[in-house]
DNA sequence: ACCGTCAACTTACCTAGATAACTACAGAAT
DNA sequence: ATTCTGTAGTTATCTAGGTAAGTTGACGGT
């Protein structure tokens, strides 16, 4: 096969360099479409997992095999075989070997990343409904570890798509003066600004779930839909380096306008 | 910025013993918990952002800097940062510097893991409803490929937890005799057996994707709950090595029962 | 028949060092 | 003032090995 350095046999003395041994990277055209080669390895490999050449359950040929075919050293090959196992397609056993894995639905993983995607460029237009200082309800005291009669910064938020609203944000922050958190938040709007404000620079960790929710009457008028039109509710919870929450609050987005989507098996759209 | 020596200077002796002669593999107590130099690393400088001692956009030292502190070999750094950076922790600018990256809610992930992980052990009952051969309706031909007069498999389980249902499955296989597929996932009894038997072995491919979806009478009746809940639709497409579809459906399970959750920042449960 | 040991094979992890490419900045040439 | 160029500092990638440790199976002793 030596799907690797086509060229064959003469290895120079190093292979990025001199311009006479005919190798993967030559391929590049001075600054563009340059391809590292372990990403080389991986993407090959993972051509023929996914064209059924290695069936899952199969062996696959030793590192001391694959270095051969693609003629590279074991250390360049272990990095491609790393990022294969971590992507989910095979498995080492030491002292065993490396093999196909089947899939598996429980290993899918899906990602907001579509949630921008589908509105980066759109025409999105972020409204902001409310902002004020409120004391914090039962609930909110409790996410946020506030004492009774402490108040918090309420803020809802409603994104539309050519006029349509296809998502609606609640929020509660802790109301402190020292910090201009709050401001710095109602100057957002873009999609993208929400999603990287909360995480922007004071925050340590989010907490994130998603259920799928009811419509309550509120919301539902917002969003424009019936009320009880099932929706996607993701709730955050911020915390900061202390561990202390800061901000609580929850989208709720329509399903008909975007839904988690996501493949399992050997052709990631890389 | 410059993160890095922060401190002033002394980051002690903290970091990785180094002494004289005790480097980090001798932690290792004969064979218990020997921890590689370049997880130790990663642990370390986690930690660092977990406390804030790095904050989000700050530059970390060098790698040189850090191979120094640490006292390992460029490439064993190296490992690690890559490692750092594929958790999103970081982000690496050649010829600029190593930086620390603030929270997106767009790169949060969640995984269906914990569908698996909620009721493994419980007392998971899988009841087969319905198994039969029917004429492929208009969708299920056109999702498995199907011409007008075929035939398709359908199968419906139910899952219950105690005697209590929390999912419903309804799934159509393209109905090939040779193919002794069905067969065997008429065999399945677990819900682990379920999500694995899809990717068993003749699949190369799944597409997955999850809704909010509000129930519908039939299914309502088998998971004993309202029509109009407001539940998780998870539609599977398998496809085998050349493309072509074989099986199509959708799990529906109840958002009480189960919700996706995750984390972000630098707190790996690990 | 049974069990322990050992060698061969394989993966896991690491070191030392070199080269390439990118960025930013200062200083020279225009 | 502007543009070009060199230099220093940074990350990115790779080579060429080596050590450690798990797995398997054959071999010999009991």
């Amino acid at each position: 096969m030596q799907a690797g350095s086509s060229g064959g046999g003469s290895r120079g003395p190093q292979a990025l360099g001199s311009g006479d041994g005919g190798r993967v990277r030559d391929s590049k055209t001075k600054h563009r479409t340059y391809e590292p080669a372990y990403v080389h390895i991986v993407r090959i490999v993972s051509a023929r997992i996914a064209a059924g050449e290695y069936r899952p359950g199969d062996q696959l040929p030793s590192e001391s095999g694959f270095c051969a075919e693609f003629d590279v050293s074991p250390m360049t090959l272990r990095r491609a075989v790393n990022i294969l196992v971590d992507r989910g397609l095979v498995t080492t056993a030491q002292g065993r070997g490396t093999f196909v894995r089947g899939l598996y639905l429980g290993e899918a993983s899906f990602t907001l990343q579509q949630l921008t995607d589908r509105w980066r460029d759109a025409s999105t237009e972020v409204r902001l409904l409310t902002a004020s200082i409120v004391p914090a309800r039962e609930d909110v005291a409790v996410m946020l570890g506030l004492g009774p009669g402490d108040s918090a910064v309420f803020l809802r938020r409603l994104f539309l798509n050519d006029g349509h609203p296809f998502m609606c944000h609640s929020e509660f922050v802790v109301y402190d003066p020292r910090r201009p958190l709050v401001e710095s938040q109602l100057q957002i709007t873009s999609l993208d600004g929400v999603l990287k404000s909360a995480g922007g620079e004071g925050f340590a960790r989010a907490r994130l779930s998603i259920r799928a929710v009811n419509l309550d009457d509120e919301t539902a008028g917002y969003l424009e839909r019936p009320a009880g039109t099932a929706v996607f509710c993701l709730e955050h919870t911020f915390e900061d380096f202390d561990g202390a929450p800061v901000s609580w609050g929850q989208f709720y987005f329509l399903s008909d306008e975007f839904q988690l989507v996501t493949t399992l098996g050997a052709d990631w759209p890389e």
